[in-house]
DNA sequence: AAAGCGTGGTT
DNA sequence: TAACCAAGCTT
């Protein structure tokens, strides 16, 4: 048995083994995988953590749980509060769908997050990735969690294309599942290995293969690296965008202690239609709110001026 | 099912 | 420097 450990064949192995013992190395220390995170501080960092890295979502993330340590103290304030604290991480609707699972969670499950993948995956905000991962992380279940970097893993090491689809497909689950191990709680740690590969190794831009676990039986790496076929993603675009300009107005808002008028949120932006276009968005969905004559706030930042 | 939704670091 | 990229969800 060359080259084998403990009488296994490099390509009878198992896959998951190679990237638990490189995990056993060099993990990181994230607060959320310690123990004492919990199902809730599990749940916040896994939304927060929705297309935004991690070193953005840190100290977010310690403010957050030190303010709000369960659900019921996040559905006990107003959504604004929520929006407010998340400051510049982004999506600024994923707070108010976090502070709507809250209440959620208060309703319906007596302020406890659930551990089912299907109450989970009822709660606003919370979707395929994010509710596989808090079954997984905070309750060590055995279900394939799937993100953009386990998509991008097996793209290459077992399909051999440069780059991963762009959304889960159930292939993709039953393919990352077949990886997992039988015993639940090394599924659980398989599944954060197999991310942190993803995010540290297997990267987008120019992979680190030299220092990668499975650089033996990488489908992609023994085809010769091969580019991607596939056409191009098109550029996301942000410049002069209604997503700049909501942006914008928010971080007005949210810097204000109270109710601002309409000519603070004017000054923001030049051209009146897509200001305007931007503001009705951030109305609609509940991001804010009308404060009185010619003012806005965020959702409860509203006490003195009420409409007339 | 494709498009909309923030922000900032890296190359 | 402009483009790329980051633990997606919703409609």
């Amino acid at each position: 048995m060359a080259g084998a450990v403990a009488g296994w064949a490099v390509d009878e192995r198992p896959f998951a083994d190679d990237v638990l013992e490189w995990y056993g190395l060099v993990a990181r220390d994230l607060p959320w995988r310690r123990p004492e995170a919990g199902p809730w501080g599990v749940l916040v960092s896994e939304v927060m953590l929705q297309q935004t890295p991690v070193n953005r979502v840190l100290p977010v993330w310690e403010s957050w749980l030190t303010r709000w340590p369960d659900p019921a103290a996040l559905a006990a304030e107003p959504a604004g509060e929520a929006v407010r604290m998340w400051g510049r991480l982004g999506y600024p609707r994923r707070a108010l769908r976090l502070h709507q699972a809250a209440a959620a969670i208060v309703e319906r499950h007596g302020g406890a997050v659930p551990d089912r993948l299907d109450d989970l995956l009822a709660l606003p905000g919370i979707g395929t990735y994010t509710a596989r991962a808090v079954a997984a992380f905070a309750f060590r279940q055995r279900h394939a969690v799937v993100d953009v970097n386990v998509r991008r893993l097996v793209a290459r090491a077992v399909e051999g294309t440069a780059e991963g689809p762009a959304a889960v497909s159930r292939r993709d689950l039953a393919t990352v599942e077949n990886l997992l191990p039988a015993d639940p709680e090394t599924a659980a740690r398989a599944s954060a290995a197999f991310m942190e590969l993803g995010a540290l190794v297997c990267v987008a831009r120019a992979p680190r293969c030299a220092g990668c676990p499975v650089r033996e039986r990488c489908a992609w790496l023994l085809a010769g690296s091969p580019p991607s076929d596939g056409p191009a993603r098109r550029p996301q675009g942000y410049a002069g965008t209604d997503r700049q300009v909501r942006g914008r107005l928010l971080a007005v808002l949210r810097d204000a202690d109270g109710p601002v008028d309409a000519e603070l949120l004017d000054a923001v932006w030049d051209e009146p239609v897509q200001r305007d276009r931007a503001l009705r968005g951030l109305l609609d969905d509940g991001l804010a709110v009308v404060a009185g004559p010619g003012g806005y706030a965020l959702p409860g930042d509203v006490t003195a001026r009420l409409p007339v």
